[in-house]
DNA sequence: TTTTTTGCAAAACCTTTGCAGTTGG
DNA sequence: CCAACTGCAAAGGTTTTGCAAAAAA
């Protein structure tokens, strides 16, 4: 589930914020880290410990075992979140790409990210009813898509 | 994994008419299968495959191997339905227990098993805003409850 | 008999952990 | 220097797969 976090998320424009972050929590900036920083810093892309293990270089051979660490520490300073959009590796991006949300057609499996601003109309509906405060951060949204949605005689 | 109260067992259990399901696609009533249904239709609660096994009996001892192709097989035919509430081990229940959605708080992971109806506004949300037809059967919907929302500063 | 299904063992997959050695501060 | 961090290897948890034996129809 989501991470508990026992610090305030930390919002890093850039590299150099985030390793302040690190440095400010006492951390270390240790290769592998600012590597993995770099990474997810060069792109807005979601990246599995797999992807970002490549990325880093085969070459430098930063091993997964310390990719998933410093992506459980990462995430505990607040520069990363992962989620999953369905079986398989968990997704990892960082917190300052601005929030990721997701539909997924359960019949074509198509992906589509939203602008979180626009599920506040449905966060409210849950609020209202729940009094929960939904995020769609760590699982998408489930549903039939509208192609889909007629292609199957329309639900 | 924290289980709410499950809903009443509103319907006779029909394993009868699971069987004939299973016979009209030539699919074969085995042993572990006619067991496999005879446990969803003895309880509304979501199981494991793991927890299945044991409902079987040990005893009988029967494969973990065959409860997931055993459940695979249901799924297609459309007896069973699996979801996830978190990471860990796959949940599945029978599909005419009702459907079962859920809302889990991120913080205290506590998970509140709602009626279908009252997720409908927030269905007609997400069809109104991106045309999807929303389903949160596959996962949950996750969020603060109101305790954790009070609790960590109203947001 | 014929085809499906099973048990067993093994592997696949993703992630975590123990430990001894390395490194950043 | 010394705690934090790493690689490596091994294991953990969940699910899948190959194959020969068993069992449904």
């Amino acid at each position: 589930m989501t991470q508990t976090q026992t610090s305030p998320a930390v919002e890093a424009p850039d590299v150099a914020a985030a390793v302040a972050a690190i440095r400010s929590r006492g951390l270390r900036l240790s290769t592998s880290r600012r590597l993995m920083l770099e990474a997810f810093y060069a792109t807005d892309d979601p990246l599995t410990a797999e992807a970002l293990a490549v990325r880093l270089g085969a070459a430098e051979g930063i091993d997964l075992a310390s990719i998933y660490r410093n992506l459980e520490t990462l995430e505990e300073v607040g520069l990363v979140r992962h989620f999953h959009l369905g079986h398989g590796a968990g997704l990892y991006a960082r917190t300052n790409g601005g929030v990721r949300e997701y539909l997924v057609c359960e019949s074509c499996k198509t992906v589509r990210q939203v602008d979180p601003a626009e599920l506040d109309a449905v966060r409210e509906e849950v609020r209202t009813r729940f009094g929960y405060r939904a995020s769609f951060t760590h699982f998408p949204i489930v549903g039939l898509c509208p192609r889909c949605r007629t292609r199957h005689g329309a639900k």
